[in-house]
This record gives C-alpha cells, structure tokens and sequence, in this order.
DNA sequence: GTCTTAAATAAGAACGAGTCTTATTTGAAA
DNA sequence: TTTCAAATAAGACTCGTTCTTATTTAAGAC
C-alpha cells in the first residue's frame, strides 16, 4: 500500500500521523503471515532501523485501541497481529507457527443465522472467530 | 473428581501415576476457569506446597502430548488450560481475562455439515472451535 | 513561518512467565 | 528388594514484553 494511502488510513480516523506508525502499519499491510511483535520489528527496521522496539509495540497498542490492528489468538508464546479487519476466520498449524486466513461468506451467513435465533445469557456477542486447527499439506 | 477417579484416568491410559501429576489434575478437574499455569500452581499448592513451578510445567506439557489437557488458545500473555476434552467452544470477554466454555450440540453438527462438503486445500482439518468475544453482562 | 505543548519516541533497564540445568528421588517392572 | 529410566526439586536463566526518563515532534494557534 502506497504511503500516501496509509497516511490516510490514519488521517480519516483523526489519528496523529508519524513517520514511526506509517511504518508500522506499512509492515503490517505488507505481509498477511500475522506477524509477531518481533517479527514486525525486523520488517519495519528494514527501512527504518532507528525505530525503537518499545515504540513499535507501543504503536500496536495504540492500533488496537483505534480498530485498525487486531490481536491473534493463539496457543504460542508470542502475541500475533492482524491487520485485516473484514470478518474471517483463521487456520492453524499443529506443527507450526504458521497461521493462515480463512475467508468464506457461506460460512459466516450460517453462524450469524445460527446466533440470531440463539442469544447467550449474561453475554453480549461482538465478535466470532473459528480457529481451525490441522496440519498444512504440500 | 476423587482421588481414586483420577488414579484411573492416568492408569487407564497407561501414564505414571505420581502425586504431582494427581495434584496437578485434581486442580484442573476442580476448576472450570480455563486456569493460567501460574493460577494452577497457586491452586496446586494449597495442598502441596512443595511441588516446584517447573515440575507443573512439565506435567501440563506431558498431560497435552496425553491428550488429557488442551491449550486454550487466548489473546492474552499467559498460556491457559482445559481440561474438558470433549468437543465445545468459549466465551472470551473483552474486558477481563475471563473465558468460558460454550456448548451446544447443534452448532456442532452444523459446523460438521459445513466442512463435510467443503475441504480447505492444503489443509487437514483437525480440530474446530469457535471463539466468541464480547462482554459478559450481570 | 514560528510558537507552544501535549503526545510520541529513543534507549535501555526492568519484569516475569516459562524454560533449563543438575542433583536427587521415585514409580513400577523384573 | 533391586534396578534404573523417568520424574521431581530448587533455583538460575531466557527473552518477549513493559516501564522509565529524557528528548523530540506533530499539528493546532497565531
């Protein structure tokens, strides 16, 4: 995604625009492998190598906070992050790190279906995620 | 569960029976809040003061590989726990670190129905759950 | 363009959940 | 009861993440 485009990413929501989080969100449009903070710090250092890594993990905080970066689930030791905010799922590797999306209209008409006839007491639904867990086969 | 229960379970499958191993799974058995390890060790030392951190550690990691225990996968920064293996979904609320087990037969069978005609390529499917955020009200 | 100031960042120390190491103990088969 | 591979205790260590403090900066006001 071109700077400019991201400048308005942030622009549009009345974010302040720095040159640390166009690269941040830069990094994370760049790559759809839902990144961990430290391999986030390596891509944006790339072309930013000044950056500090408390800034960037700061910046992810704050993204998170304004909806534009979403924390993964997941059973590993480092927190993931996605910047793809449409509604979709995600497929796990048992063996791996490796976490992919899983998009598909189909299935989310059935489960917005299924939990419209189904509220669940004392909860207020806002967002649903399956994580599909297997193995990856070349 | 009584003792004499959980001596089963791990006999059963042919495991080693120790006291750290039924300490560590009386705890879980005894709680349905998808405890974090270091909550496990403080409910675990109630009784046995004595059992070292990392020995309950590496009884979590042997009760997985067993199949006796599922990680929880969580956006949070500590690794949880489940021992309810059968087939169920959470709650997660967005506010505290509260997750809970949902369960519903009919989800199930239509999750099954929806991945029955629909194979990911590249991938085996083996395990579905679905993850459900929001906020739990009182 | 310049000033102003709250907010953002740099640098690195500190924290803590989880892992590793080594000596000791033990479950359970023979 | 003997044997020994496996399990445990104790605590040092790792490293992903957070915190602290001084410095810099974005952007609104003039």
């Amino acid at each position: 995604m071109s700077n400019s485009k991201i400048i308005s990413v942030l622009k549009d929501r009345g974010l302040k625009v720095t040159p640390q989080r166009i690269a941040v969100l830069d990094a994370l449009y760049s790559t759809n492998e839902h990144p961990s903070a430290e391999k986030l710090i390596d891509i944006v250092r790339r072309n930013n190598p000044h950056i500090a890594k408390g800034t960037i993990y700061k910046i992810l905080d704050f993204f998170i906070e304004s909806g534009l970066v979403k924390k993964v689930h997941s059973a590993g030791d480092r927190m993931r992050y996605d910047a793809f905010t449409e509604r979709h799922h995600h497929l796990y590797s048992l063996d791996t790190d490796r976490i992919e999306d899983y998009h598909d209209e189909e299935l989310n008409a059935i489960l917005e279906e299924y939990f419209k006839k189904r509220s669940i007491p004392h909860f207020r639904i806002e967002d649903i995620q399956l994580h599909i867990k297997g193995k990856f086969i070349e």
